[in-house]
DNA sequence: CATGAATGAGATTTCATTCAT
DNA sequence: CATGAATGAAATCTCATTCAT
């Protein structure tokens, strides 16, 4: 037995508990069936994990690192390739957070229970809105995550944050109830979003900013 | 012992049922518990319903049917009383809707699984944005909920229902986070509702009229 | 509503339970279960029977006098039509017998169960024996079914009754297992009975009545 | 408690419910009173069984196994004791097979019940019969369990094995009820059985050499 | 790091039976 | 005759977590 060990299973549990419970909640996932999926013993994750609410923080964190890594990564390409039309950035950031779409509806989802300390879609929002305005390279040094103007801030996650999240989470059942192509309605959202998200972003900014 | 009859007992359970899944999530709500708060025997639940998701179905379509109910009678309401404000309308829909917020929360977290698609929560705003649109009182014809343009969809749903049930779902959560007062938040929300949603919907029904 | 009722629920009932009984047996049977094949209120059930364990009794006395009625009608056609081969005759009690299939498989069940009052298969046997008996018009007068000759007795049941309610029972099972085609089956069944039971019948007859 | 490790517990499990299902039958034991019996934290049996079916299925298998030592052993004393009477020979096995008299009749209830033919009696069937053809050392050698000729299995299974294994199952029921001796019935059964079947197996094995 | 065994508490679901109408 | 509602008890199965090795 080669030592393939070490990181590795943890890993393994992570990656398990993430498809899980994106597809049936995370009450409804059980550690038997993490460690199954994982392949690893059970005992394995009340060792890598003190519980199995340890275990949705833990990844709830790696997300975060994941999305923060791959978003300044991704600023930097922006700003490399120069300037690319609208569409195409928010169309490559939907491409983005997509690969996401597992976690982030656990994050939802957990987000939506309300009753605990569930701030992890929060802090989430708070650094996807900080590289966005980076990206946009607004002026706007008020941009403090603790107190943002309330209306600034309403904004930014009501209108921009919680629709893209939500479309990537839902894209495909909402496809399949009403029969949508797939292709059609991603063009139609980036649209959608264009139009009254971004386009609002230029007078809020201005308004913002005088 | 209640002996009551008929449908006393399933609208007992109903009520229970909708509570307890509000406050605690669908997953941590016992049949023992609901029983208990509907006062009950269990077995009762199980003569009335096929299990635990049959009954959180019947809850979705009751309360669908409620909300419907209260919708179109606040139309007759907003047709007597007159022009009022638009921000007024917003905000009497979000008072309106903010009565259901505990099992909007359940309906928007069953969406979320991506397994055995939970359709409620579209037909949910199929009824919904059918009403907003005769409040609108838009000469659209074309309004069916089985196949309406692509965009225009996706602009009512992603731009106008998904906010504003996170707003209502979250706001507490949201408020507590960022150290915002409630009354300016929803201020705000409904401020940039109008100025995003429904600005841009005087655009896209010209837009869809043409 | 026309009054369809009386007696016929009650046959409703019994058949249904025969089925079901035969099906997945009596204790995994549930009188929902039965009311709703019988598509006959449940509460019924316990109109027409006291309770579950009396179901099943009036079941097998039912079936018992069927088989009776059954046999000794036949009993008068053999006659009749005079001399038909022993296979012909073999194979007709079979198929007579096949009739009643389900709730024979019912009795062996309960007759295994050993623990009641599960007399039922005895009873059967006795009837159905005494009536062979007479078909073969033999003159052994000693045929009382409360002590006969216990080897002859032996004969009767084990070689004879036995063998012959297990295949009508269990064939389907059987060639389905081994893959064999029923008529072929049949055709080997009845060739064995008579090889093994039907010609040392003559012999135990000579031996039992010198 | 326990923590003894590994197999024991379910053997113990395998044990207790072998003695419950026998007493009382499958559907009248409970998981509860298995775990009890067994002194076994309940969800142990879970643990190593799939679920109540599972378990009775490793039973059976378990049971089959240990019959098919039992009974090669008793194979190799036959020969080493060189030639008993047939009568001797037939006593042995039935007292043999009188041991597990009780899980046979769980067997037989099983193979009896119409739906998810349990094929374990078949499977039991097979053995026993392999055995008894060694034992007689015929010069059979199309004896392969998949397709024997039709007539032949079905001889030895509806005239042989099923006799048997009745009288094992049924011979104190079926002596109380026609107030028999057991002793002089045993007898009775072994007489019965050599003069219907074995005499007929020689008959038959020259027809099926030849 | 890794694992198989163990456990107490509790979840969901089913059952035979009864009652009022 | 017929029915919908009701019930207490119990059955099957699951869960998060721990321990010894």
């Amino acid at each position: 037995m080669p030592r393939t060990g070490g990181e590795k299973s943890r890993l393994k549990i992570l990656h398990a508990a993430e498809y899980l419970f994106s597809e049936y909640g995370f009450d409804a996932t059980s550690v038997d069936k993490i460690a199954e999926k994982a392949n690893v013993n059970k005992a394995m994750i009340y060792y890598h994990f003190k519980n199995k609410d340890d275990l949705i923080a833990a990844l709830f964190t790696s997300v975060i690192e994941q999305i923060t890594a791959a978003s300044s990564s991704a600023l930097v390409a922006s700003r490399t390739t120069g300037e690319a039309s609208i569409a195409k950035k928010v169309e490559s950031e939907l491409i983005q957070m997509t690969r996401w779409k597992k976690i982030l509806s656990v994050l939802l989802m957990e987000a939506l229970k309300g009753k605990k300390s569930s701030t992890a879609l929060f802090r989430c929002a708070d650094l996807a809105l900080a590289n966005e305005r980076e990206t946009q390279q607004s002026d706007d040094h008020t941009s403090s995550p603790i107190a943002p103007s309330v209306r600034n801030h309403t904004f930014e996650f009501f209108s921009g944050f919680i629709p893209m999240m939500t479309f990537i989470v839902m894209q495909d059942a909402w496809c399949k109830y009403y029969h949508f192509e797939k292709s059609k309605a991603t063009e139609a959202f980036i649209d959608v979003f264009i139009e009254t998200h971004l386009r609002a972003h230029r007078q809020f900014d201005t308004t913002t900013n005088i």
